[in-house]
RNA sequence: GCGGCUGUAGCUCAGUUGGUUAGAGUACUGGAUUGUGAUUCCAGGUGUCGGGGGUUCGAGUCCCCUCAGCCGCCCCA
């Protein structure tokens, strides 16, 4: 049946979901830029310890999901499973956060994972995101939270809550992790294997473990934002101030846990039950560490990512159809007719009207039937007889209607 | 990486305990209508039955392998 398919994960996009793809990528460009916040465009590629020194050790991205290769030069390089790394990378390398000025970016790019395929879960899928460097502040949160926020109102999404959690510092972590593993090993034999891998390698992970019975067995768990160190406190209920006073509806879950290891403070993220398993449609949060780590200076950021695959399935789920049919068909009938339609179609193009022009010279029938099955709105229909008159007959598709329109009012027409 | 389901025309799918030449709707092409479309009527291609191997006189059907997709898990966007 087909010869050579597209390698496993990876997809074409065309047709209604590339136009939810546009139509999300026009209204972030604008959105963002309205907020100060420049485009950048980093490397699929990237050296491999770029990814093991941001995203973590201990992370499933790293642990068995990254397309990593050795390249013709013997170094080993992998195809990025997110994009955090590579912007902290760049500002690394361009030296753009040596002045106390906030540098913001946002992006949008393909990604790679290497995982069992799933529906909204691809190995190459794209995401949009945006990151904040230089501001420590919870107004920093904010406004972040709140961009994204307005951007997805404004492709139509209601009923937004985000979840929001404090993961604290480096600093006050270890408090939480001994009182964790106290708890855990209380009741230990109620926990299922995963989480008994979980303790040891990210005690944080055990919060959401999807087990009913580990679900039970957490019943009363100490609490992380209990032992957060007094700054990760002020800034944690500052930000809920905040976003209470913004209208940003969120909701406290202190058993949301990242899948990255980079994460401080504030952590948060977006599900949708409009898909399937794979319901999470955003993540993001502060990390202010990683850019030291990275080998930069000391410089907080705040940062998070979009699936645009899921975003684009739960729009269209939601609202169908993201760019309407063209509304005009322009049907010349015969040679004298079709080369005076490529003119007078010029015309109209330049005039701003959204016109399709019939060039096959076939049958009118066979027009007017493609026409109606494409959703074209009118038929303009250009004959002889019309041609001489400066006339040309407009039938109404969806009503049957025809009515006889002079050429140099078309324009004015087609845009009421 | 683990478990389950599915794969037949461009699309949606039938296909009996294995039986001869593989079906319907839709789409496509032509005609009833040489300039009027959703409806109607008639005629016509619709095909590596995902791929490979095996069992059998005979495989779309049974067995094995493989590929792809879907569902669940792990995890994430």
């Amino acid at each position: 049946m087909m010869s050579s398919p597209s390698v496993k994960g990876m997809r074409d996009l065309f047709g209604p979901e590339l136009d939810w793809f546009q139509r999300i990528e026009h209204t972030a460009a604008r959105a963002f830029s309205r907020h100060g916040y420049r485009e950048i465009r980093t490397p699929i590629l990237e050296y491999t310890e770029v990814f093991k020194r941001s995203v973590g050790d201990s992370s499933d991205i790293v642990n068995k999901e990254m397309y990593e290769f050795l390249d013709k030069g013997n170094r080993s390089v992998t195809m990025r499973p997110e994009n955090t790394a590579g912007v902290v990378r760049a500002m690394v390398e361009h030296k753009l956060l040596g002045s106390s000025d906030p540098q913001l970016f946002w992006y949008i790019g393909p990604m790679f994972r290497y995982e069992r395929m799933q529906a909204g879960r691809y190995r190459q899928f794209w995401q949009i995101g945006a990151e904040s460097f230089g501001v420590a502040s919870p107004e920093s949160d904010a406004e972040s939270l709140l961009m994204l926020h307005d951007f997805l109102r404004e492709l139509g999404l209601k009923q937004l809550v985000f979840s929001i959690n404090s993961v604290g510092t480096p600093e006050s972590r270890p408090a939480f992790h001994a009182a964790f593993r106290a708890f855990f090993q209380e009741r230990e034999a109620s926990f299922c294997g995963d989480c008994h891998r979980r303790i040891h390698e990210n005690p944080l992970r055990v919060l959401d473990c999807k087990v009913p019975s580990c679900q039970a067995a957490l019943e009363g768990h100490p609490v992380i934002t209990d032992f957060l160190d007094e700054g990760s406190k002020r800034h944690h209920d500052r930000l809920k101030e905040l976003l209470t006073q913004l209208a940003i509806p969120f909701e406290e879950n202190p058993r949301l846990v990242r899948g990255l290891d980079y994460y401080t403070r504030t952590a948060f993220e977006l599900l949708s039950s409009d898909l399937g398993a794979q319901s999470a449609l955003l993540g993001g949060g502060r990390y202010d560490g990683l850019v030291k780590q990275l080998g930069g200076p000391d410089v907080p950021a705040f940062g998070w990512a979009l699936g645009l695959d899921r975003l684009a399935a739960v729009l269209a789920k939601l609202q169908g159809e993201a760019k309407p049919a063209a509304p005009a068909l322009l049907v010349p009938l015969g040679e004298a007719a079709m080369a005076r339609a490529l003119e007078l179609a010029r015309d109209w193009w330049a005039a701003g009207c959204e016109v399709q022009l019939e060039t096959r010279g076939g049958a009118l029938k066979k027009a007017l039937q493609t026409a109606n099955r494409t959703g074209v709105k009118v038929a303009l229909i250009l004959g002889d007889g019309e041609l001489e008159q400066g006339l040309v007959a407009a039938k109404h598709l969806e009503t049957g209607v025809q009515e006889t329109w002079r050429l140099d009012e078309v324009p004015s027409r087609l845009k009421a």
